[in-house]
DNA sequence: TGCATAAACAATCGAACGTTCTTTTTTTAT
DNA sequence: ATAAAAAAAGAACGTTCGATTGTTTATGCA
């Protein structure tokens, strides 16, 4: 055998890097072999260099089309950005529901960035500094303007997506709670670590809408 | 040669965890050879076995190991628990303060688990359940002593741990904000987050003491 | 239909891996 | 002083790894 029936390049490709994230996922990037993989999408081990240079740039491209996939969209859901407590909103609200959606890629990107080369890695570190920046940006301008209680917007941003992106290693699409009510549960988190009493009352009523608040007690 | 001038088992065996632990934390298990361990105390890679049965278990042992330091501090930590939002400040401080200190050891104990066969694992992830719920707990009491608003102690429990454990991504003993300066701003994150305001203003005055709070307009 | 090209196979390389075993040297205890 | 025990060396093992190469087959276009 040799070129198969119905074999199709961009397919396969497809279906490589679609194999690879999973493995990797499950494995961790050293743990995968390249024979593992193929056998996954049903080829000799040989034939992915017709899809990769090497192992390492498979895993370069998967983490850098993610990266530049995520701040795409996050520009997106933050473009329209009024007020800096609705930025911080709309940025709790994208970071979460993108974190349990692709899961696997985010797990990719924040654990196997070690794994990286130099160059690779000082490339998706600075994405990735690029995603933060919307973040501490939306939350210095915020305490500037004397909404939010945030003296170091820096290790504030780290805090906030650690605890955003923590999602990402017990979410399951069948859990007990819905996308929806873990958006609501972690906004308010957020936003009352942050944002002053006054801020809060004033610019949002009840935060979203649906599920009761403050159930417990008055 | 064989065993060189001046050998000893013991402090050999602590030579060759402290080296483990550094360079898993650096490389990562799958990737850390034990031709590399071996070299960095000064031994050949077979010598390696007189102190362990195998690659696998001595992961095992450092993740194990911690892990039980860990819960036993924390126990003590929360000892006097009295109210829920001490022993919530109490974990906060407790948690900030070992992971600042014990970067490596967390680092792997929270990214290798991955790589410990099912039995080891099964260990370990109950043994994390055990410390979770000590924040659980106070978050749990908390809410329904009606000082809390935390609909779901679980989820919680996962975001606050999350953005805490984070600290050891970045973290730096010679940064720019000290231990105390930073469990400052990460507690009030937290307490702010989760405490209702008429309980914070009643229990804790100004949180601790030193760094202004609020320098923010008034 | 014929042909260039794309797609995959099959075999193989050297290196590195975890592990085992035997031997040698040092230390310790008698 | 001597024998037992401890500590490590060092060689070798079977495997597996990422990567390379040459070949074979299917496809799509002229």
């Amino acid at each position: 055998m040799a070129r198969t029936v119905g074999s199709n390049g961009a397919r396969t490709a497809q279906a490589i890097r679609q194999a690879g994230v999973q493995l990797i996922y499950k494995h961790g990037y050293e743990a995968m072999s390249l024979r593992q993989l193929a056998a996954e999408v049903g080829l000799q081990s040989g034939s992915l260099y017709k899809y990769f240079d090497n192992k390492q740039s498979l895993l370069f491209d998967i983490v850098r089309d993610h990266m530049e996939d995520l701040i795409l969209r996050a520009e997106v859901a933050l473009r329209d950005g009024k007020a800096p407590l609705d930025r911080l909103k709309a940025f709790v609200d994208f970071h979460l529901r993108y974190h349990m959606t692709r899961n696997a890629h985010v797990f990719i990107a924040n654990m196997e960035i070690r794994s990286l080369d130099e160059e690779h890695r000082a490339v998706v570190v600075e994405m990735r500094q690029r995603y933060e920046a919307l973040l501490e940006d939306a939350l210095r301008t915020g305490a500037e303007a004397g909404i939010f209680r945030v003296p170091e917007p820096r290790v504030a941003t780290y805090a906030i997506i650690s605890m955003l992106t923590g999602i990402c290693m017990w979410y399951r699409a069948d859990g007990r709670l819905t996308q929806d009510e873990l958006v609501r549960i972690y906004t308010d988190l957020v936003v009352e670590g942050v944002a002053l009493p006054e801020a809060t009352r004033r610019a949002a009523p009840p935060p979203l809408a649906a599920v009761p608040r403050r159930k417990v007690k008055a």
